[in-house]
This record gives structure tokens, sequence and C-alpha cells, in this order.
DNA sequence: CAGTTGTAGGCAAGGCCTCTAACTAGAATT
DNA sequence: AATTCTAGTTAGAGGCCTTGCCTACAACTG
């Protein structure tokens, strides 16, 4: 466990201060002892602190804009070069590679469009070179829409399953581009946990239903991905099909609903299916979700899940267990969850360098 | 977040030696600084402290049993009525009753044979008012054969489930007999958490199959109860039976495996059953959770599940994602579990009461 | 324009907490 | 009786946070 130290405190004290800045930007050393309910010289001694460090800096701004009477104070906000974070999507139509500071805010973001996925190897590395050359990167989090096994990293084929980006070990590629970590995850748990954060529910399921199908689980606020990071890959989940039980993907290919070649999900021929039947293997997959994770409500998104929110509703309506069934509400959800890990990740890297002492006199 | 004031650091000094004690069950002042890495005389202020509080006591043991020279050292220990956890199963059996104390120690044991669901009502209080008389009962632990409630620790009965113990609301009954809280759970889930300890695998399922059916899950460390604390009911989950698609209690049902008047399995008509074709059935709910949960190792519990392990194994290996199968260790698993939890929130319990200062001069 | 008001920030003192180092207490050994 | 060794206390130093007061300085008031 932790030991007593004073130094504690001190971490503490600047941990405050840091978290304050990075939320309102810039504010005085007066602003901060009361954000931060410290007094005015622990707060004063934190700045100093940090500023010799090189974490925060005096902005140049001055309070009197109109602010009224008193003396003028200084601004501190963080300091220009206290690193960014870079997030990556990898998508079978495209990479995107974004810079977030420490404020949330996006201060890059580059999209390349690829016909295939044997043109991501080229395109990873130069697009985030690029990023990486022009700021101070900290660490990246990576979403690849395939599954991702927790422990390496790297992109794994699962059989019968469809391979939408290929074979690659994004840790290997970025990794040597940067210093810190490189996070990857699969896009559909990048996309739960942004729909977590909007929803503000702590037990749910994330049903994906696109060109591949997965699922994500949250439970007790945290998208949990299992030993290898495979959870929610539910293509061989044993569900109700046409001609009785069936592995999930294959329901498909009895529709004759796969692409041809690949054995990816053929969205465009998705829409003369009928869609009792589909909603029936569905609802098994729900049902799954429900006894094993308890959910508090099934989101479902994708980009043929929520056209069929109707007929999965009417059929889960008639489950033992009903649940509610809504459809995904966050725009570019993978990204959007990406960002926020990697945001949450970079404070949490900024808030831990503030560490070693300072002297005062100096 | 926490303030950075001084009674952090002496709260934590406190924490320090308190669980020491637990673990060491007596030490001198001297071995408490060196077992908590903390300064001799910080320890004494703790002790001094503690001892104040009531919480901890001298034990009245001297050093000098043949330790050799040097000034005789006084044993410190927790005090005696520093409070015991009660921990309570109800199963269709019989109810159990024991105490722990702070050590981890059972220090009493009830057990009292029921022969149907309608005594429960009448001798839980019986059994639990004996232990709370005799002991200082800071909080309880509740196992029960049947779905709860995580919300309000009621349990609760699902459609086409059996319902062993029956309707019960153990918050109500054993809340006013003692001052804390009262935390339930079901069966499978404190079985889990025991497996859990002995196994230190952060991700597996636990497949309990008995009279009830139930698994739970354990993902990162924890058991995953899902939002309402039904995560695990799998009677409905969908898998193969032997006319295809069929929620899983149902296969029992169609196979005749079901005690008449109840909807419980019939556990010794079970070994006249094809193994291969309940196997079958057992291995959807296995795919399931495999495709949902990603389990490292899935366990098998229960009354007849082990006997079946071969079978299950059989069945596991030609599945796409195969999975280690392995059968349950614990001997006694939801009480061992329920007893695990209880002596954690004991512990933690008793921590939180070291905190009000007591000044050095009195 | 002089005086008042009100805010930013600095300084000093006080209270605590932990640590190191030195010291006292007391038993076993020599 | 002197020595040795361990348990526990005392003394002092260093650090951190807080309160209270002071200075600097801009805007308002009459």
């Amino acid at each position: 466990m932790t030991k007593p130290s004073q130094e504690l405190l001190r971490s503490i004290s600047d941990e405050h201060v840091l978290r304050s800045l990075m939320t309102a930007r810039k504010l005085t050393r007066a602003e901060l002892a009361i954000q931060t309910g410290l007094s005015k010289p622990t707060v004063s001694e934190s700045v100093r602190r940090l500023v010799e460090q090189g974490l925060v800096a005096d902005t140049g701004e001055r309070t009197p804009g109109g602010r009224g009477k008193g003396r003028v104070g200084s601004f501190y906000g963080l300091a220009e070069d206290s690193g960014v974070a870079l997030v990556v999507t990898i998508a079978p139509d495209g990479v995107t590679a974004e810079c977030v500071d420490a404020y949330g805010d996006v201060i890059s973001r580059t999209h390349r469009t690829i016909t295939g996925p044997a043109e991501v190897a080229a395109v990873l590395p130069s697009v985030a070179a690029e990023t990486v050359a022009a700021h101070n990167v900290r660490l990246c989090t990576v979403s690849a829409a395939d599954p991702v096994d927790r422990r390496t990293g790297r992109l794994v084929q699962l059989p019968d399953s469809p391979f939408l980006v290929g074979d690659l070990d994004p840790v290997a590629v970025l990794g040597p581009l940067l210093h810190g970590p490189v996070v990857v995850d699969n896009d559909v748990n990048w996309a739960a946990q942004a729909e977590h954060e909007a929803l503000g529910v702590a037990d749910f399921a994330y049903l994906f239903l696109g060109e591949g199908l997965g699922c994500a689980v949250v439970s007790d606020g945290e998208v949990r991905r299992g030993h290898s990071g495979l959870a929610g890959e539910i293509s061989h989940l044993i569900t109700a099909g046409p001609t009785g039980a069936t592995p999930f993907i294959e329901v498909f290919g009895e529709l004759g609903l796969r692409q041809d070649g690949t054995t990816a999900i053929d969205v465009a021929r998705l829409r003369d299916a009928d869609p009792a039947v589909l909603a029936r293997a569905i609802g098994g997959v729900v049902t799954a979700l429900v006894t094993l994770a308890d959910p508090e409500v099934v989101v479902i998104g994708g980009s043929w899940g929520p056209s069929l929110l109707d007929a999965i509703t009417a059929e889960c309506a008639r489950s033992p267990r009903p649940v509610p069934i809504r459809a995904a509400s966050v725009a570019n959800p993978s990204l959007t969850g990406a960002r926020a890990a990697a945001l949450d990740l970079l404070r949490t890297d900024l808030v831990s360098r503030a560490g070693p002492r300072t002297p005062r006199s100096g």
C-alpha cells in the first residue's frame, strides 16, 4: 500500500491544480485556490513547482479584462508542449488520425481513404508520422475494425469471421514513433465506451451490426474485454436460425447474405431479407446478452442494425426477460470512444509526470 | 477527489498498522515498524491512537519466550470486541450461519436442516439472532440459492426457473438485527468468487449445474452481476436442444428431467439421460460464455455438472473457439465465497472506524 | 484628485505528521 | 558486575497545509 509521506500530500495538491487547469483552461492562482479548495499559499507553491517542471505556464494574459476592480492577476494554463495524444481508427474504408491535447481539443485530423486492407500497412505509419513530427505525442489509442488480442494489441482473425482490416500489429508499427504506450482495441469496444459516456448507464450491452458482427458488454461502468480481448465476438454464438440452432454468422450464410469471396455481411442485399427471420436470430443474441450480462438496456449500432430496431424490439418483447432496446446515439462512435480514452490516459500521464521535488530556493 | 490533509497521512499509517495486525494476529511495536515500513515513533503513535479508540489492545503477552536478550516487548492485537461478520447461506436443504472475525477465523457455526422453503422464514431469524446475541456483529453477507435483485437484496422468481428457497427479503429480516450492511447475493456468484480466489485467474466463467442452473462471469478480477444482479441466470439462453434452438431450461423439459410440481432439475434421473445430448446443450451455453465474456477457463460446478466433465470437454473441443474446461475445486464454494467477502468487508469496516483524532495529552 | 473598495498574491506563524538519531529500560549472557 | 542486545521513548529537523495579515494595484466615489 501507499506510504504516508508528505510527498503524497504534495502530489495530491499538484493533481488538483492540474486537473482544474485541464477543465478550466486558464485560471489565476486565486481562482485555483477556490476551484481546488486548497489555500492560496498551497496553490502558489504548487503552481511554482509545476511551472518549474514545465507542465504549467503563465499564459501571459492578465485579469483586468472588464472583471472590475482589484489587482491584476496572471492566468496560468497547461504548458504549450505538455503533450498530446494520438487517436487512430482503422476501418476498411480508411484510416483517421487525430491529435488531442489535455484540454480535450482536437488539434489536428488527418484522413486517408483506402480501397482495401492491403493499403493499411503503408498508410498507417505515414499518417502517424505526420502527426508525430508536428507534436509532442505522449501516447496513442488505436481502434481497429477487427478482433484485437488484449495482451499483444495485435489484430487476430477468428475462424469464419470477416477479417476487415487484416493482419496488423499496431503496437509494432506505432510504438517506435512515440515514447508512451499504444493501446489497441476493437472498434465496437470503443464505440461502447463512447455510448457509455453519452448514456451514463453502468451496465448495458452494445450490439454492433455492420459488415462485421460484434458486441460489447459494459459492466460496472467499464467495457469488459475478457481474458484475451475477444469478449463480444459473437459470430459463433448459437442462436435461432432458419433451420434450427445455428451459429449467428451462419444464419447469414444460410440466407445468402454474405459477400462472395470474403466472409463479411453483404449489407446491400440485407434489405431484401425477411426482417422477422433476422430479428429472430438477433433476438437469440440479445437473450444471451440478457441472461449472461443482465444489461439495463441493449444499444443497437452499426450500419444496418438500427434499421431493424422495430423488428428487434418486437422480437425481444416476447422474451421471458424483456429488455429495453434503443438505437445508438453517438456519431462516429469508435473515434469518439478512442478519443475519450486517449484524453483520459493523457491526463493521467500528465498528472503522473508531476513527481520529483523542486526545492524552493533556486 | 481527496483533500491533501495531514489527517490523510495519519489514517494511512493507522491502516497499515491495522492490516498488519489482521494477518499477523499479534505484533510488538518494533515488529509493526518492520512489517509496515514505518518508523518506530510513527508506529508507537498509531498504536496509542488505536488503543485509545478501542480497536487495538495489548494482548498481555510479553516477548521473552525464548526469543533471547533484550527488553521485553508487548504484543498488540485487534481488540477482543472489534467486531465480527455474519455469513449466512440459505439453500433448499438448510440454513448455515457462521461468524468470522477480522483475522479470518470462523468463531462459530450453526446449521439447521430444513425440509422445505417454507421453513426458511422461521429458521433464518432464529439462527441469526443466536449469533448476533453472542457477538458484536458489524455486517452480514448472505448467499441464497435463487436469483437476487442487486438493488434491493430480495430474492426474485424468474419465469420458468425453479424457485428453490422462495420469496424472501434477507435485508428486511437480518437488517434490524445488526447495525451494518447486509449484502445478499446468489450462491453461484459467491461460488465463483471463491473459485476466483483459489484459481487466481482474472477472467473466467463458472457454470453451475445442480437442481438450479446458473453461471457467473468473473471479469477483470471481479464477479460481474449486471444491472439488477441477474447476470448468469441462464435458463432462457438459446442453445442446441434435441429438437433445434431451445431455451436451456426447456432442454431438460423436453428430456423429461424436471421434477414434477416444481421447475427444478431432477438430478436423480439425469444419469439415465444421454450425456452427448446434455453436453451439446451445455456446449451451446459455453459457446455463449466464450463469445460474450471470453473467459480464460470455464469452471464447472454444481451437483451433477462435474460428472459430465468429459462429455462437455469433448463437445467444446469441437468448437471453433475451444476453451479449457475444468471442474470446480473449492469445497462449499458458496459459503467460502460469502465468507471471503464478509472478511473483506469486515476488515474495511474496521479500518474505516479508525478515524477521529485523539490528542496525545490525556 | 484623494479616499475607499475589492481582488491578486506574498509572508509569517502555527499545527501536524513522519523521519532520523540518540537515549533509556530491562532482560539474557559472559 | 559488565556486556550485549532488543523494545520503546524522546528530541529535533524537515515538510506540508492552513489561517491571518500585509502589500500591490486597479476601479469606483464623491
